[in-house]
RNA sequence: UGGGGCGUGGUCCAAUCGGUAGGGCACCUCACUGUUAAUGAGGACGGUGUUGGUUCGAGUCCAACCGCCCCAGCCA
């Protein structure tokens, strides 16, 4: 027990600091608190080398049984996951992963995890369909950490950029009255008084009607689609940027685009270094990711297939494998523009020099990531677009508020959408995109 | 929705030709003062997705169903 001059002089002295892991190495030779969980535990011996995670990392600590019984007796024997509260005084370790350590003095257990109900999750190998059943305790693990801080940074880093070019953020509904994508994917939900909305799948027609009225915008939030689709890059929920422009032509688009996906990018390299390197990314790679990037038309991407040995001929669009060897020739992201416009949306304007081509672009991220973001020129012909609407058997009572946009004062316009998780998926280098938002929504998957 | 693959203790896997269902990890005990997903010794718990069929005998062969994974289509 101190005496009442020992708490006197303690009271005169700076209090114990409370320290996140990742900043612990700032504080070698001085006593911090961590608050965290117990991740693993190594004994030899008399010693014991918990390894602390508090979220931002994980540090081992040390405790010998000479020299600190009580810590040692707090610890000894704790289960795995148990939330603890420990302090003592940081010191550099070249034997300790991370470089540093934290010599124990105390410990306070906040929780003790029950021996006769342990931690699901082993440090050792487990399969997808047991880790997605565990999401909710997955996502403790240092590498699901890492990925999630590097979605919020990459998030930041996207909404800095917007918001720096001039773009304002203008929400879109959630619940909608129809369909901008196609009318097979969607999710019908019954709204109040038994009429039926559906939740949306792009905020694409909202962001035309802001953009109209505050020139340069973005919506960004979740979006849905109830694809029958199960492969590595399809969610039924994902987080979707899409900026709009009035009287913004394809190529400022395409120029946006690259400055968007390059600060995305460099923005995770500068500031999420450690979480790439407990996911083992490439960082060289990484760094190359900046403005310009390749540009090349449909005609010229069929070109570049053929010439690989892929069968695509003009007309085809293009899959997965296609994706794939198209991304391969280059390092950076590739932008191919100028589709066939059948292929495209009933938005999409058409190229005045060759009508069967859509002024759009889809661009396609390095080693394997895939199609990333799609987007080009709007039709801003109040007449086509009825065409169109017609044409895709859409309701046309629903789009009026959007032909509305043409019979007063349509201009020009252009815009896309970046697909957040695809773009977190390629920046982590995971190979699949279910790892990349914190609890996955997928064809017959909705828990946890 | 098509094509392919797989379902075995809590978890990750093995089981020859159809012939006694087993191991690693996790959990508990002990040893070890520098461990690196520690190691060594011991202990306890506990299983063939479901239904039916073939057979003296089925984890294994057959059928249907259920679930999962991968690929394709569609898209971000």
């Amino acid at each position: 027990m101190p005496t009442f001059n020992d708490s006197m002089s303690q009271q005169a002295q700076a209090p114990i600091p409370i320290v996140a892991i990742e900043h612990a190495a700032e504080h070698v030779g001085g006593v911090v608190t961590i608050r965290g969980w117990l991740y693993n535990m190594r004994e030899s011996g008399k010693l014991l080398f918990p390894i602390f995670r508090d979220g931002t990392g994980v540090m081992q600590g040390v405790v010998s049984l000479k020299e600190n019984p009580e810590a040692f007796a707090a610890l000894k024997g704790l289960t795995q996951e148990s939330s603890v509260i420990a302090t003592g005084k940081i010191q550099a370790e070249p034997r300790a992963p991370g470089g540093c350590e934290i010599h124990i003095s105390v410990v306070e257990v906040v929780q003790r995890v029950p021996e006769s109900n342990p931690y699901p999750i082993q440090l050792k190998e487990h399969g997808v369909d047991f880790l997605l059943d565990q999401r909710h305790l997955w996502i403790r693990t240092p590498r699901q950490a890492s990925i999630l801080r590097i979605r919020a940074e990459a998030v930041r880093a996207a909404r800095n950029f917007m918001d720096g070019q001039g773009y304002t953020l203008t929400d879109a509904p959630i619940f909608t009255p129809a369909a901008c994508e196609g009318t097979t994917t969607l999710f019908e939900v019954n709204y109040i008084d038994d009429q039926k909305a559906y939740l949306t799948q792009s905020g694409q027609l909202y962001v035309e009607a802001t953009a109209a009225a505050l020139g340069k915008v973005y919506t960004f939030g979740p979006t849905f689609r109830a694809e029958k689709s199960k492969t590595r890059r399809h969610l039924t929920e994902f987080w979707m940027l899409e900026p709009e422009a009035a009287y913004a032509h394809l190529d400022d688009m395409i120029e946006l685009a690259e400055g968007l996906v390059s600060a995305i990018v460099q923005s995770v390299v500068q500031n999420r270094a450690r979480e790439l390197a407990t996911l083992g990314r490439d960082v060289a790679r990484l760094a190359k990711i900046v403005p310009p990037f390749p540009r090349i038309s449909y005609d010229e991407a069929v070109k570049v297939l053929q010439k690989a040995g892929n069968p695509a001929k003009w007309g085809d669009d293009f899959g997965g494998d296609e994706e794939t060897l198209l991304s391969k020739e280059f390092e950076k992201p590739v932008v191919i523009h100028r589709y066939p416009s059948a292929m495209k949306a009933f938005y999409m304007a058409t190229d005045p020099v060759r009508p069967n081509l859509a002024l759009s672009f889809d661009m396609i991220a390095p080693e394997g990531g895939g199609e990333i973001i799609g987007g080009g020129e709007r039709q801003s012909s109040y007449e086509t677009l009825l065409r169109r609407i017609r044409e895709a058997n859409l309701p046309e009572e629903a789009f009026q508020w959007y032909l509305d946009l043409r019979r007063y004062g349509s201009v020009p316009h252009a815009g896309f959408g970046l697909g957040l998780e695809r773009t977190v998926a390629w920046v982590c280098g995971t190979e699949h995109i279910r790892e990349v938002i914190p609890f996955p929504r997928m064809l017959y998957r909705v828990y946890p």
